[in-house]
DNA sequence: CGTTTAGTTCGGTAATTAGCGAACCTAGAG
DNA sequence: CTCTAGGTTCGCTAATTACCGAACTAAACG
């Protein structure tokens, strides 16, 4: 029962990450699992093949494009050669949005430079002004993910110091 | 001159729509294309096979692809058969960051109610508190969203009353 | 009625992608 | 040094995707 419902908000993360970040099917449902199943003590290689139901060059791979994209990372323990894996915190995943957020505030800088020096119809002009209205909104955002951040890197640091 | 950052422009917005909306290149900078030059009467069908370099049926698919997703309308004039595409107001297009932001606020509410069924040591703990800091920040995000969408409504009302 | 214009549909192809198994590597234990 | 546990790398295949040209349709004109 619990089994049941853990598997299925597991799907639904990955049908959300897949589209989402447009990543494999495999890394979409590695993250949902680490995100709800590993948030103790991480899971190790072998756990997610066994979960997974993949095998072991699958995992590898899907396990080292999560890594560089900084959804997931790993700690090892002393005198253990296995890596524990563990989704990123909210913090760093909160970036990707920033990254998304700062390349539409470079593009729509783009277009309002552009459309600032080839106005010549007034039918135009609405153009420009919808132009600084969006970016007035993008900053807004980027300032509400900024104020998001560091309040999980708060919550983030207090939790290390409890243990 | 102004051809040339024209171009760069929609190469800039081919590739980031192809990866913000994953769609195909082509429709992407069919997109490009509508957003900066076809604002003042909108392109025809030829306009854009002959601009895009590509065959009709591909034109057709992905003109066809962006309709349903509603990133591009089109109009008729009368005693015309041509349709005149043009890249969907702003406020339309914020909608689809509306659904997403939508689409996670159910997520996040499944996962809270998870958690709080679930959370059984301490270090669980940590990650519902950050859940509850997730949805507020989620729901700010779409009370950002919907600001920023009514306002674009009126500045296309008042844009069309001045027609 | 046939012709033209505007666009759609269909079948095919080349390129890309997701996942697999088998061989390989490498650090530490014995 | 050899063995083993813990991964990684390397082809390979099956599925999907992006685009094409050619044939088709449907409305309007003469």
């Amino acid at each position: 029962m619990m089994q049941e419902e853990k598997q299925e908000l597991i799907e639904m993360f990955g049908v959300h990450f897949e589209q989402l970040y447009n990543i494999p099917p495999l890394a979409s449902r590695i993250l949902g699992t680490l995100i709800i199943d590993g948030c103790k003590s991480g899971l190790t290689f072998e756990e997610l093949v066994d979960k997974m139901q993949a095998s072991k060059s699958s995992i590898s791979t899907n396990i080292n494009l999560l890594l560089k994209m900084e959804k997931i990372y790993y700690f090892t323990v002393l005198g253990d050669r296995k890596k524990y894996f563990k989704a990123s915190p909210l913090s760093q995943r909160l970036n990707n949005y920033l990254t998304l957020v700062n390349n539409e505030l470079v593009l729509i800088d783009k277009i309002i430079k552009y459309r600032e020096k080839n106005t010549c119809c007034p039918q135009e002009k609405i153009n420009l002004l919808n132009s600084y209205a969006y970016k007035e909104h993008m900053e807004k955002a980027e300032q509400l993910l900024l104020t998001t951040i560091t309040k999980f890197k708060d919550i983030e640091e207090k939790n290390q110091l409890n243990k």
